[in-house]
DNA sequence: GATGAATGAGGATTCATTCAT
DNA sequence: TATGAATGAATCCTCATTCAT
């Protein structure tokens, strides 16, 4: 018992350092060298617990892919849905804010989709439910006359999108002020009607 | 002179070449033996050309920028300011369309900015010259009452972000009804106050 | 007494296993952990009977040596010499028929002396004592008329290399006619005068 | 033209060394640093002219099995019977006791056939050649009362058999009398009837 | 200039051996 | 004794760069 859970923490230990490497390097750059010193363990470990660098690097990128869908598809349905969407900006801009390292991972595996096909099908995938989970509060909000109407299917894509693009072009630490401030920005991408 | 011409009809060729193998493949993962073969010129010519593999990548970063600059940093001011920002939107949509490719190399660049400084200070200088050269626009359009009244700086970096998320987001083809379909949701980020 | 026993079996088992593994895939192909899951034993385990893998290999090669020595050296010297022979060849057959498995591990010894020079040393004394075995009764069989007269220990060799190479040539299993067939053409090599 | 020489008189250097270290040490203990060593060129160069350690091993294997086909399987039919059977001996020993190197390394795939199974394909199908090349000429014997009845081809069998262990069981240089007085022993395996 | 063979440093992976539990 | 995780040396293979032709 106190094995496996010794196991673990060793486990999530080099996962944790592999991801910021993959992060900062990609994974062509990233060696096992480097992950298994920085993880301080030792060079044949890594494998004892990742049998191959693909391995570690598939792990890498779906495992938070877990947490990541809890917080982007499990809404909170209130009242009203702009009310609704605030609260999910918020959360959204929170998670990405808190989550930079892994999301420059899955940059990597978006941009060089060719490479990780399987890895990008996945990521694809919850791009989609994300759009199929959104969709339904875009339409509320047009219907109630608190958005413009527009396209939903286009707007959510619009807001994921600003999201990665946020991401990306930021690699500030969490607590900067820039992640509070862009909830109003990402909020007028829905087109909300002044009342 | 001729000579002269062929050179550089070659040496664009595998420029050209190499950008599509870094964009798909990225830095590390793109070796000059597919370039070369990609671009139908012998393994050695590739050198003649390009002294290091670390210089045909900082050519294909550098040399596209010059363009990119072109089209992002000349504005033609025209009234209303809304006006003017709708133009550079149709403008910049249009352009991060067509230059898919190249974007997705200077992505990589961003997302490993610690493997590329010096390109990614270039990258970076780009980010803040475009910022400094739409911020008065926006500010006009505020004074104006076209728009709300946001920190223009925050305002063009949301925008900027927008842009490279919908470029990462979707590797569609130039010809996609998306990219017309973008505008208005870019357009929103400024705020515009419906009269 | 009892762990006495459980000992020898478990010992026993990993030997024959690591034999089979030898065998077919040679000492430098065959892992340890290969040997421990055929074996049905754990990892560690193989270590604590056989300290490095090279004594595991030493005792595949010399344990079942033992028992070869007591076939091909014990001569039980009949009337006439050439009955003695066949009676030799008859039981030669049968025990190459029946250890397949620990032939092909021997001729790896011999083919790859470079590398085992202790074992191969140990399987050339065998060699040279089943030599100086088998003369004596060839010089009598020639002594009395029955085999033609020809170097004795040239004989030897011969009839040595023959089972050999039968043994190599042939994967078959022990059932095969190949072995009760191959008497005849063995007792050739001797020869026979017809009367 | 010069260039190409130099290729294949490269190509060969490399060939001739790899095969003494796979004779010697078998395909899995033989490491490509010490070929190149051996051969005096880089460790790359290797690879220039043998894409992987398989191919390499490959050509070692069937490369020369071409020449062996011309001296085994072309037949110079005579008469007598016995004749041609004796000069196919002088033949066959001439070679073997040239070839021992390369015999070795086939050898290395006839005893682990699982390893190499398309090459251990190969060598099988030349053992079948050879025997239905020469059970024509064991039967012409035989009908000509010159060779004893027997199945032509077991005797083919024990005869092939009879030449590989010969050639397992003596390392011996090429110039060893051991190959003449072979003949005689070679000889018998026929069943020569005296007249 | 054009070509492609030569080089060897660098990296993923394997595996015998050790050792803590 | 039994187990299997930890270790790192050894090895195959890749590929940027050099250079002779």
């Amino acid at each position: 018992m106190q094995q496996k859970f010794v196991h673990q923490e060793k486990r999530a230990r080099i996962l944790q350092t592999a991801t910021q490497c993959f992060a900062d390097h990609g994974f062509a750059a990233t060696t096992i060298a480097e992950v298994a010193k920085a993880s301080g363990v030792s060079f044949g470990s890594v494998f004892t617990y990742f049998s191959t660098k693909d391995t570690l690097f598939r792990c890498a990128v779906l495992e938070p892919l877990e947490e990541m869908k809890r917080v982007f598809l499990d809404i909170d349905v209130q009242a009203p849905p702009s009310l609704t969407v605030q609260h999910l900006i918020t959360k959204h801009l929170k998670f990405i804010s808190e989550h930079g390292v892994y999301l420059r991972v899955a940059q990597h595996v978006i941009a060089q989709s060719a490479l990780f096909p399987s890895l990008f099908n996945e990521l694809d995938a919850f791009h989609l439910q994300f759009k199929n989970t959104l969709q339904p509060i875009i339409t509320d909000g047009q219907c109630a006359g608190e958005f413009e109407a527009t396209d939903p299917g286009l707007v959510a894509t619009a807001y994921l999108s600003f999201l990665i693009g946020v991401r990306l072009a930021h690699p500030d630490a969490p607590g900067s002020p820039l992640w509070d401030d862009m909830r109003v920005l990402a909020f007028r991408l829905f087109g909300p009607i002044v009342q």
